[in-house]
DNA sequence: CGCCAGGCCTTAC
DNA sequence: GTAAGGCATGGC
């Protein structure tokens, strides 16, 4: 069996006194597939092997993650497609991956289980999770209307990308903007007879400029990814090294990537670092507050953050939050 | 036209 | 430490 070493350092810095090969030299990113032949494997995760199922639709159209793709190209329309494949392309690999009578059904480039179990969070027990939350309409009624919504954990470095990128935007546009970088600056992949991409590494996106990425549409945020990229890809730091801190550290770590602030470094840590207690205040959660938990706003947002975590209940407290996101996002509640 | 979207940065106090 | 103003883009 070929041994092939996909490394970059989207996941991490190098260790020391380890063989490495790194991404390099890679130009606007027209960097070759790694992957000449083709072969698929298949595979079927049955629904009884997931505690409360799993609905593809909720975890991956709910805003967390936007390094999907829907085989039909209607991600974020509304539109809810059973028969649509998802399809991620992530370390070299394709995932392709939807929701049948008999379980998760998956189609990729290698045995896409372990992947699929680790961003999709399937071994998360998600009646034990609803059973944790507080006695709460809004919490109870959020995860009553969206059952088999998981979390997910992304790549650090993605995800600090692309939660840069969020600011003042939309679910769908972010995911636009995410999509695009992979196409301009990530290294393809083929399967299937189609071409994938990667999300680009630190090296690939620190070799764009702020004008390129403008043209792109980033907007005012096309500054700060490519300074972070540029931090990332120095050494100046990585998004994983706040997984070896407490929570409220880790969050204040993140802080010193540029574009990123409170609310974005919460997203990294809920959505990448698995902090299950952290609950970004965004927009809408800062309306559900107003309306529903006016006694949480104390002002700062290091304050109102830990009180609003005790009232989803701490530990899960992230979940809860992203329950919630949704459910007023989708507008199923209503907020002032 | 104005308002809003999973906010952040700089500057002033 | 807190408050105000500026900042791109697209949908409605």
């Amino acid at each position: 069996m070929k041994v092939r070493l996909i490394v970059d350092c989207r996941y991490g810095p190098p260790l020391r006194g380890t063989h490495r090969d790194r991404v390099v030299g890679v130009s606007k990113g027209k960097s070759r597939s790694r992957r000449s032949e083709q072969s698929m494997e298949t595979g079927t995760i049955p629904h009884t092997e997931l505690d409360g199922g799993i609905n593809c639709y909720l975890t991956i159209e709910s805003g967390q993650t936007y390094r999907w793709t829907r085989s039909d190209g209607e991600l974020y329309a509304g539109s809810r497609a059973p028969e649509a494949w998802y399809e991620l392309a992530i370390d070299g690999e394709v995932v392709r991956v939807r929701s049948t009578d008999d379980g998760l059904e998956w189609e990729s480039t290698t045995d896409a289980e372990p992947i699929l179990r680790r961003r999709l969070r399937l071994d998360d027990d998600l009646p034990a999770i609803v059973a944790d939350a507080p006695d709460d309409t809004l919490v109870e009624d959020a995860y009553a209307t969206h059952r088999g919504l998981r979390l997910v954990t992304d790549p650090p470095f993605d995800t600090l990308i692309a939660f840069i990128c969020s600011a003042q935007m939309r679910v769908e546009r972010i995911n636009e903007m995410v999509t695009t970088l992979a196409t301009e600056y990530g290294t393809q992949i083929e399967f299937d007879g189609r071409t994938y991409h990667d999300f680009p590494t630190p090296d690939q996106l620190a070799a764009a400029t702020e004008s390129e990425l403008r043209d792109l549409g980033l907007g005012y945020r096309a500054p700060y990814v490519v300074e972070t990229a540029r931090m990332v890809a120095d050494g100046e730091g990585h998004p994983a090294d706040a997984r070896d801190l407490p929570y409220e550290e880790a969050r204040e770590y993140l802080t010193r990537f540029v574009g990123v602030g409170e609310k974005v470094a919460d997203c990294i840590c809920l959505f990448a670092l698995e902090f299950d207690e952290a609950v970004p205040l965004d927009t809408w959660i800062r309306k559900a507050i107003a309306t529903y938990y006016p006694d949480c706003d104390h002002g700062s947002y290091a304050k109102t953050s830990r009180a609003i975590r005790e009232r989803f209940g701490g530990t899960y407290a992230g979940y809860a939050q992203t329950y919630v996101f949704h459910h007023l996002r989708t507008g199923e509640a209503t907020v002032d």
